[in-house]
RNA sequence: GGGGGAAUACCAAAGCGGCCAACUGGGACGGACUGUAAAUCCGUUGACUUAUGUCUUCACAGGUUCGAAUCCUGUUUCCCCCA
């Protein structure tokens, strides 16, 4: 049985734990679970730290218990946010619910008969049939409003005055009972959550302190932050998602491969499960040759082989090198078909009949036919001069040249405007 | 209520009768360099077209002039000072 806590004291990702856990977790196999909320149906990168965590506790010989909060999912955690949140309804809460099922199984072993695999429970299940009275009685009575006012999550809101409907307060409580259930039924006697979660799980400890004098612990993970100081997990697109329909494993891979330097260190330790020497090895080589980015590729390369499986993970390190690299019209003949259009899927497609593209009398007005590449053909003609256009890897340099590019597959032509924006004609 | 000032393109800020589609800085977008980075340098930045052209802009509406963002009148908004 390795030692959890300085596995994760050594990969930066111990915020905060009450005291005593480090002993407890040397008494034998405990169990742990991480709540996770069915906000959307597919996990984003910013749960994956919690995630993480869980997997390290399985890997250190525990048992962890990924809890998809069904009941709690109902009605909005208030931790440190602005506003009420909107209700879901129970359709869409249980398509979020297998689907978060789904992406969970990439982390954590489920199967199997160890006495350790992962267990995933939904507190809808216990929490659905409590009477509204029976949970007032039973567990509201041990917890008085005082203390659930007193956590730095609530007072906020109360301060901002933007209100905070009797709902979204009881949250606290409903969290804390499910960490009382889990405790009296699964024997779980920790909790794991994001910092901001450490008032509700104490409010859980306490529960179980009051309600059965049982011991219960709680262990936070700290915020992810960036170095430069802006928000982690996004991009102009918006989220990082797991699901690959929301973020193409290509842009997943990419994500990952542009965090910067100061990052990369920090990040390679929480979202892999490397080993330190192996990540100080790492380091010590970036120092050397920081231009190789060995650091960024090892750590996108993990992640995304994790999430979205080896095959994929190929296939978006040869359309990096294609979109990237230096990479020639030779390169993107060579490609097939099928791993064309896998590379460059997601790229807006520029449709054209054969007599339409027979029709064009130079460069530019392919590139302003419709709108889509340019507005106008003044638009076309500045960027070309500013040589900021190739087709098929090579750049124009005449606005009035005749479209003389040799089509790809006999039917696609690829346009690039600047360095990253990419657009496919398709001929026929 | 009285007095003074300002309104310019994405933002900031020049211009004060023709040389103004409007200096300059920031941002944005391109290019070079590079590590798909940072820093730096260069270019573009009203629209359409590509001729060295047309059209629409300098709060809004009128006016004076061959000609105005620049002068006059009114309207609106904002700021400052006195009450």
């Amino acid at each position: 049985m390795k030692d959890f806590i300085a596995e994760l004291r050594w990969r930066g990702m111990l915020q905060d734990m009450t005291p005593g856990l480090e002993n407890h977790l040397k008494e034998g196999m405990k169990s742990a679970y991480l709540g996770i909320d069915p906000t959307a149906d597919s996990l984003h990168i910013g749960h994956l730290v919690g995630v993480m965590t869980l997997v390290h506790f399985q890997r250190s010989g525990h048992k962890p218990m990924a809890l998809v909060g069904g009941a709690t999912g109902m009605i909005g955690d208030p931790s440190f946010k602005s506003v009420e949140r909107n209700l879901l309804d129970m359709e869409t809460l249980n398509q979020n619910i297998n689907a978060i099922k789904t992406q969970l199984a990439k982390f954590l072993d489920f199967e199997g008969d160890q006495a350790n695999k992962a267990d995933l429970v939904n507190n809808y299940d216990w929490m659905a049939p409590f009477s509204f009275l029976e949970f007032i009685r039973d567990v509201g009575k041990h917890i008085t409003v005082n203390y659930m006012m007193a956590k730095d999550s609530v007072k906020r809101r109360l301060e901002e005055g933007n209100g905070l409907s009797f709902t979204e307060f009881s949250y606290q409580l409903i969290q804390g009972y499910d960490f009382y259930y889990l405790w009296k039924n699964k024997s779980c006697s920790v909790q794991l959550g994001g910092s901001d979660q450490w008032g509700n799980i104490v409010t859980g400890a306490e529960l179980i302190r009051k309600k059965a004098g049982g011991e219960a612990f709680a262990l936070t993970v700290p915020l992810i932050t960036k170095a430069d100081g802006s928000k982690f997990g996004k991009t102009e697109g918006g989220n990082v998602w797991l699901d690959a329909e929301k973020t193409s494993p290509y842009a997943f891979y990419q994500f990952w491969l542009n965090v910067s330097d100061e990052d990369a260190g920090k990040y390679i330790r929480i979202f892999t499960t490397l080993d330190q020497e192996s990540i100080l090895h790492l380091e010590n080589e970036h120092q050397e040759a920081p231009h190789l980015r060995g650091l960024q590729k090892e750590l996108a390369k993990q992640i995304t082989v994790m999430v979205h499986g080896q095959q994929e993970f190929e296939l978006a390190l040869k359309a990096s090198s294609i979109l990237f690299g230096k990479s020639s019209l030779e390169d993107l003949a060579a490609l097939d078909e099928r791993t064309f259009l896998q590379v460059f899927d997601g790229v807006p497609v520029l449709r054209l009949s054969t007599e339409q593209f027979k029709a064009l009398e130079n460069t530019t007005d392919l590139l302003a036919l419709d709108g889509m590449i340019f507005n106008s053909k003044g638009e076309a003609r500045k960027m070309i001069k500013g040589g900021g256009v190739s087709i098929n890897k090579v750049k124009i340099n005449d606005p009035n040249a005749e479209v003389a590019m040799p089509l790809l597959q006999e039917k696609y032509l690829l346009v690039q405007k600047g360095k990253k924006n990419y657009y496919i004609v398709k001929v026929g």
